[in-house]
DNA sequence: AGCACA
């Protein structure tokens, strides 16, 4: 295209400009550092940083050319180099005249989010405690200690990773992504790209509303610390908008996901993403059996439902007794959001302390039964059985609206009778609920505070944290069960499961 | 480390 020029990409020299390029930027370098920077040089009419994919390069446009030939020529001289936060930063002139202000940068909301995953280390993480993590803790951020932001890596040149690692950890965040987003609303399309910095993922949702209550809520958010072996950095969400608004993606695989269209066709790359351990013997299933260990609390069909509908639509429940123990079969649309779901669950307690461990294996059946709804047997896609299953999720667990259907996965409290009388209102509300910047929470929705507990929950042997989880369950987002998602000072508060054992004590 | 989102 631009071979007649017989430019290189990047000359040696470039011609003066009143704008600056800088390269090598610390990671979310401030225009107040730039000005700091470029000062001493002349009058500053504006700067541009975060620039780039990475976010580590910047522009400074002096007001006049010879106060950026003075800048260019003193660090051409100088035994110093420019340096922000100790960092040595690379000037030259630059291509353009000016610093356009493309708005894109800036806040605009739109549909499309660009996510960078950033700090993680392939040859650090194992795909088994990375995959783990992030599954079993789903949602549980740590909030951005205050300053954290300022210098956090450092890490963006230091690594090199190895092409199979990138790999590995790509299919684990390409799991991730959708089951974290798909907590605000339908994820229509996934693309993911790795950058020096990080993995980068463009997450298209059906509007920019939507979009925004998933950045407001994890931006700035990092894996907690006790998830990783000890050496290993923090790994962090950074989220902005793209100017994107419809992502273009000709094919399923594991860098890319179109949620929309099941009739894409399938890289053989993306197909077989489980049973990485090699251990499965039973033949993978959409219908996983569970049966509960310890079970001292009752554990009702809605409460199976909330926990299991983390990881995608669940169609159907159905629970009995067999041999005097309590086993459940719980039926999701694809097979692929069953595998997410009994690896992430197996082995967990529903109530902290120890009790009603799930142990979790694929049924032999493929579509339950449920001949009518009751505290035996559900049957949640309200006689939309035949779209649903035309629809595979892919790796995605989507949630799927179920109009004329109540259906609030995100209310934990373990009864049906709330369940069904309350009508939370769905996205926007809960999502901004759970900004942990403001640490502020929603007002509960008005039917929630007149609803009274029913008088069977009081008669129940009810864990103490349950109690709790009844007045904080209204944070959780639907999709997603609410003692993944912490707020701000709340974490004793995130129940229905035992915190996270750190890997590897 | 290389010009504004792959």
């Amino acid at each position: 295209m631009s071979a007649i020029s017989g430019q290189p990409q990047f000359r040696y020299t470039q011609p003066p400009s009143k704008v600056i390029h800088l390269r090598n930027l610390p990671w979310e370098c401030t225009d107040e550092e730039l000005l700091e920077l470029g000062k001493p040089f002349g009058t500053i009419v504006k700067t541009k940083c975060n620039v780039g994919a990475n976010r580590n390069q910047a522009f400074i446009e002096f007001a006049d050319l010879n106060q950026a030939i003075a800048m260019i020529s003193y660090y051409a001289s100088s035994a110093e180099p420019a340096q922000i936060r100790g960092k040595t930063v690379y000037l030259q002139y630059s291509n353009r005249q000016e610093i356009v202000n493309n708005k894109v940068t800036a806040d605009t909301a739109s549909n499309v989010l660009l996510v960078t995953v950033e700090g993680v280390e392939a040859g650090d993480v194992s795909i088994d405690v990375l995959h783990l993590a992030l599954f079993r803790n789903l949602l549980r951020w740590q909030p951005l200690a205050s300053g954290e932001s300022a210098c956090l890596p450092e890490t963006n040149s230091e690594f090199e990773r190895p092409k199979d690692g990138w790999k590995k950890v790509e299919e684990v965040i390409q799991m991730f992504l959708p089951a974290v987003f798909s907590a605000f609303g339908f994820v229509h399309k996934i693309a993911t790209f790795e950058k020096t910095a990080g993995f980068q993922a463009l997450v298209q949702f059906s509007d920019s509303e939507i979009a925004s209550s998933a950045k407001n809520a994890l931006d700035g958010r990092s894996i907690p610390r006790y998830l990783l072996q000890e050496h290993v950095g923090p790994c962090m969400l950074k989220i902005n908008f793209s100017a994107h608004t419809d992502l273009n993606v000709k094919f399923q695989s594991h860098r890319s996901r179109d949620y929309t269209n099941p009739y894409l066709p399938v890289a053989p790359s993306a197909i077989d993403i489980a049973g990485q351990d090699g251990t499965k013997q039973e033949p993978e299933s959409n219908v996983l059996l569970a049966s509960i260990e310890n079970m001292q609390y009752t554990v009702t069909i809605d409460v199976l439902h909330e926990v299991f509908s983390a990881f995608g639509f669940v169609q159907k429940i159905a629970i009995f007794e067999k041999n005097a123990g309590f086993q459940a079969l719980i039926q999701y649309s694809d097979i692929q959001t069953a595998n997410i779901a009994k690896q992430a669950l197996e082995g967990h307690c529903i109530y902290e302390g120890g009790f009603c461990k799930l142990h979790l294996t694929y049924s032999r059946h493929t579509d339950l039964n449920v001949k009518i709804n009751n505290d035996r047997g559900r049957d949640y896609t309200g006689g939309n059985i035949a779209t649903m299953s035309n629809q595979p999720s892919l790796l995605g667990p989507q949630p799927v609206p179920t109009p004329g259907a109540t259906i609030h996965s995100y209310n934990s409290i373990p009864y049906p009778a709330i369940c069904n009388g309350v009508s939370l209102p769905r996205v926007p509300q809960a999502a901004a609920s759970w900004d942990i910047r403001s640490g502020a929470m929603a007002p509960l929705p008005v039917q929630l505070h007149n609803q009274s507990l029913p008088p069977q929950l009081h008669n129940q042997p009810l864990p103490p944290h349950l109690h709790n989880q009844i007045h904080i369950q209204h944070v959780a987002p639907p999709g997603v069960a609410p003692h993944m998602m912490p707020l701000p000072g709340q974490r004793s508060q995130q129940l229905l499961f035992p915190p996270p054992q750190p890997y590897g004590r």
